[in-house]
DNA sequence: ATTATACCCGACTATATTAGTCGTATTTAA
DNA sequence: TTAAATACGACTAATATAGTCGGGTATAAT
C-alpha cells in the first residue's frame, strides 16, 4: 500500500547520482555497484528513462547517461506514470470496467482522495527529490 | 501503485453500506450479494473489523454487523494500518534493513514526501468516506 | 581488425503479494 | 433440531513485481 516499486526507487537513486556529476558520464555498472542494485535491472530501467528522455545516452566504450536538461521540470506525477502507467486507488479510475459501477457506493469519496493524492505528486517537482 | 487493496475497498463499500443502515443489521451475505463481492472474502474482511471495533458482530441466525458508534472518528492512516499493516513508500521507512542505507542518496527527500502523504491521509476522517 | 566496455531490447523465470476458497466450529432464533 | 449467521485457520489461485539471460549494436583503444 502506497509503496514506491524497486523500479522508481532505482530510478531515483539513480537519477540523484547523475545529478551530483553534472555532465560527466555514468555507467550503469559504476551505479548497480554503488548502490548495490542488480545491474541487468538498473540498466532497463535507465534504458527506459533514456527513451524518455529523462537521461542522454551515449553509446560505446566510455559511454553511459548523464541527466537531461529539462528533466527537473517534471513532476512526481508524471515521473510515476511514465515509468509504471496509470495510477489510481482504485480501478474504475484507470479501466472501467468494474462490474459494480452502478450501485458502486464508495466512487466519489475515493475519486476526491485520488484527486487529493495525484495534485499533491504534482506538485512535487522531480527536481526535489534529485536535488 | 497508490491502488488500494480490494480488502480496503470491500471493507469501505461494506462500511458505507453499514453506515446507511443505522442501527439495522446487515449480513455478509446481503452485502456480498448486492456489491458481488466473492462472499467469504469479505466476511473475512468484516471479521477482522469487528475484531478492531469498527463494527458490532452479532452471532446467531437474524445476525449479522453494525457500524460501532465510535468508528467515525477513525483516520484513513489509521482504518489502512489496522487492516493492511504500516504503510511506507519504501521499504526502510518499515522495516530498517536495507542493505545499502548508508550510502542511500533518496532516503530524506522520499521521507519528505512520505509525511505529506501520511499527514493527508490522516487528516481524512474514515466518516468522509462513508457519510 | 580485434577487443573490451558500454548501451539496447525482448523473452524468460522466480518471488512476493494479493485475492479467493474451503472445511470446520460456534452461536442463536424459530 | 434445524437453518442462518458469525469465527477462524489453512489452503490454492491469480497477479504483479523483481530479477535473469541471451543476443544485438556502438565506439574507443590497441
Amino acid at each position: 500500500m502506497l509503496k514506491l516499486t524497486r523500479k522508481l526507487e532505482y530510478a531515483l537513486i539513480a537519477l540523484r547520482h547523475m545529478q551530483t556529476k553534472g555532465e560527466l558520464l555514468s555507467s550503469t555498472k559504476e551505479i548497480s555497484d554503488m548502490y548495490t542494485i542488480p545491474q541487468e535491472l538498473l540498466a532497463k530501467t535507465l534504458q527506459q528513462m533514456a527513451r524518455l528522455e529523462y537521461i542522454d545516452a551515449v553509446q560505446g566504450s566510455h559511454g553511459g547517461y548523464r541527466i537531461h536538461s529539462t528533466m527537473s521540470k517534471i513532476s512526481l506525477t508524471k515521473f510515476i506514470e511514465d515509468l509504471e502507467g496509470p495510477m489510481g486507488m482504485v480501478d474504475c479510475i484507470v479501466a472501467s470496467d468494474c462490474i459494480q459501477l452502478n450501485n458502486c457506493n464508495i466512487r466519489q469519496p475515493i475519486n476526491r482522495i485520488n484527486d487529493n493524492i495525484r495534485s499533491i505528486f504534482s506538485s512535487i517537482n522531480l527536481s526535489e527529490i534529485t536535488h
